[in-house]
DNA sequence: ATATGGTTTAACCATTCGGTTAACAAATGT
DNA sequence: ACATTTGTTAACCGAATGGTTAAACCATAT
């Protein structure tokens, strides 16, 4: 069936660049390199996306498509708002255990290219901060948690989230642990992230 | 003299390239391009740094011993350990604001060559966690904080501070932010932060 | 003034890289 | 069976890139 076969390609093809891409960044990638990991011709990647710009569009934009339900998970779910900090912060670290060069690829093309940010914004699922706001503004006025502005804490939250993958190889340096060692932190990091973010807040 | 001309081109080389490589990263970077920064013929940057990859390491080491100190005031400093927190989210944040790509810099080029640590470690004021470690343990003992690994309070402290700069991209659409905004919220993260963590592990 | 040393440049070189072409292969429709 | 469309490849192309060379420049020492 010629549907399967190029659509086998075609996705073949979008997972290689996707290894590439996300391990050497736009500059660092070759084509040939991805036709390689993909076993085809150099040609085919052509065939199927035009060129090297559209061939990372379309794995930048399926990257943002996988990272943009985990970051709704804080901001658009309706539950409760420490069990949604402890939900995220335990969620988010599994995900990227999984999606180790995700995150850090995404931040990292961004800043290269912040107008990239526009395309994303069009993107039906694309996470907004209006119903965590109102949460946070409701839980300050029932004297739940203290005073604090929406979008520092949700920083807060990502950061803390984020930032120990992004910065593992200088991270490691500075704690000095070994990979065994920095995996328990973050494991740890599951629940502590929570604990700690919560007891800054509550009353 | 000579001296003074030669040291100056081998001055600008070393901003022209610090520029170019901070902003477009080792791979997207130009040594034609660097060399037009620098008013200089392209030549001129292999007879004072033999490649690319030598000047690509100059300007790393020197963009990390500019980061070092920072770091290093968390870690080896001996004030008391809230005043610390408080000081070093004030101090790096006005840092970072002078210089806005060093430490994205440092981080994606040691992610994308972890190695590189090794060659980080053997500079003389590369810091290490040892100190920060008894402090908190000390104060753990002594009632001031509540039981945490300082790892994981350093890493915190770090995240809170470091991430904010490095997504800023992603963060502004995220929080849907303007960069006017944006940069206030980043200033009041000066003492914001400061207050966050210590609210986190006061007792 | 002239030789000497480091400094600077224009021109050049080999290689790499993204992209194209033209021909071939395989599937599909009639 | 045969024509048409779709998928795939080897070979090629022009531009860009890191790096080299050989000659010119220029300050200083003799």
């Amino acid at each position: 069936m010629t549907k399967e076969k190029s659509e086998n390609t075609e996705i073949e093809i979008l997972n290689a660049a996707k290894e590439i891409f996300q391990q050497k960044g736009m500059d660092g990638a070759r084509m040939q390199e991805i036709a390689d990991k993909a076993k085809i011709n150099k040609a085919l990647l052509h065939y199927y996306y035009r060129s090297k710009q559209l061939l990372f569009e379309a794995v930048f934009k399926n990257a943002f498509s996988l990272l943009a339900p985990q970051l709704n998970s804080v901001l658009n779910d309706d539950s409760d708002l420490f069990e949604k900090i402890r939900n995220f912060t335990n969620s988010y670290i599994s995900f990227v255990i999984k999606h180790p060069y995700l995150p850090n690829f995404v931040i990292q093309e961004l800043n290269k290219n912040p107008e990239f940010v526009l395309k994303l914004r069009e993107q039906k699922n694309f996470p907004t901060i209006d119903t965590f706001k109102t949460q946070v503004n409701d839980a300050i006025k029932n004297g739940v948690i203290k005073p604090i502005e929406a979008e520092q804490l949700f920083i807060n939250i990502i950061s803390m989230n984020v930032f120990p993958f992004i910065g593992k190889p200088l991270l490691m340096a500075l704690t000095n642990t070994d990979k065994k060692e920095y995996d328990r932190i973050v494991q740890k990091r599951k629940t502590e992230v929570a604990t700690f973010i919560i007891d800054a807040i509550k009353i």
